[in-house]
DNA sequence: TTCGATAGTTCAAATACATTGAACTATTAG
DNA sequence: CTAATAGTTCAATGTATTTGAACTATCGAA
């Protein structure tokens, strides 16, 4: 198995983490190693988005995150733990990550309340 | 000619934009239409990337941004105008979108500020 | 030291999305 | 009507995403 790449902080771009996070799936992964705090394994978020993902799309999306910079990933004994790259974002990326959670964590609150008046 | 399609207030999504937002040439379209205030035609881009870009390609990119919401797009004579959606944006996304085009300028100051030294 | 179970990756095929040259539509001016 | 300009649409091609199946890595038990 090939090792994980992840880039140095130097080469994290901006469109990286846009693409990256523009992706349901991936901006609710990213939601939560980023504010949960505590490393995550990758099969915590198989049922992400209600209905069970495939692990290969799964990895596919940690592939994602992780090359864009967003997250690392260290394989402890059998599965792999991830965890915001805090440090190497904060700078450069702090503010713009933050209003994207934010507004993403909002805009879920919006749909939830949207739906109940039927 | 089929109508040009504007989604409703309501219909806009944080995924939609960030989908738009994470392609370069349609960030920085956006970003001269957010800043600079005035309507734009979609001619006035041709050469937003340095190298000309085919104006089926950029008719695509000003489709992307118009279908986010994040854009308006009217006929005015033989051109089109287009502007920010900044009323249908501003309470929602607002804050997220200025930290997005703020991070992009800045990212792109440090790039060419790097390219220097060689 | 091998067997089985678990976690995740990689491969390859199918599907979806992006890009773009060429043809088309719409508007205006002469 | 014709020509010129601005932009859209179509269709072909290229690139990216998704996913089942096969594979690798680690651990614990026999």
């Amino acid at each position: 198995m090939r090792p994980l790449f992840h880039p140095a902080e130097d080469d994290i771009t901006v469109e990286g983490i846009l693409h990256a996070l523009s992706n349901p799936t991936r901006v609710r992964i990213f939601a939560e190693l980023a504010e949960g705090g505590c490393p995550q394994t990758c099969s915590a978020f198989l049922n992400v988005a209600g209905r069970g993902m495939p692990k290969s799309s799964l990895s596919e999306h940690f592939r994602v995150l992780r090359e864009a910079g967003l997250i690392r990933s260290k394989r402890q004994g059998i599965e792999m733990l991830n965890t915001a790259r805090h440090d190497a974002l904060h700078d450069r990326f702090g503010k713009m990550i933050t209003a994207i959670l934010e507004t993403c964590t909002r805009e879920v609150e919006r749909r939830k309340n949207q739906k109940k008046p039927r």
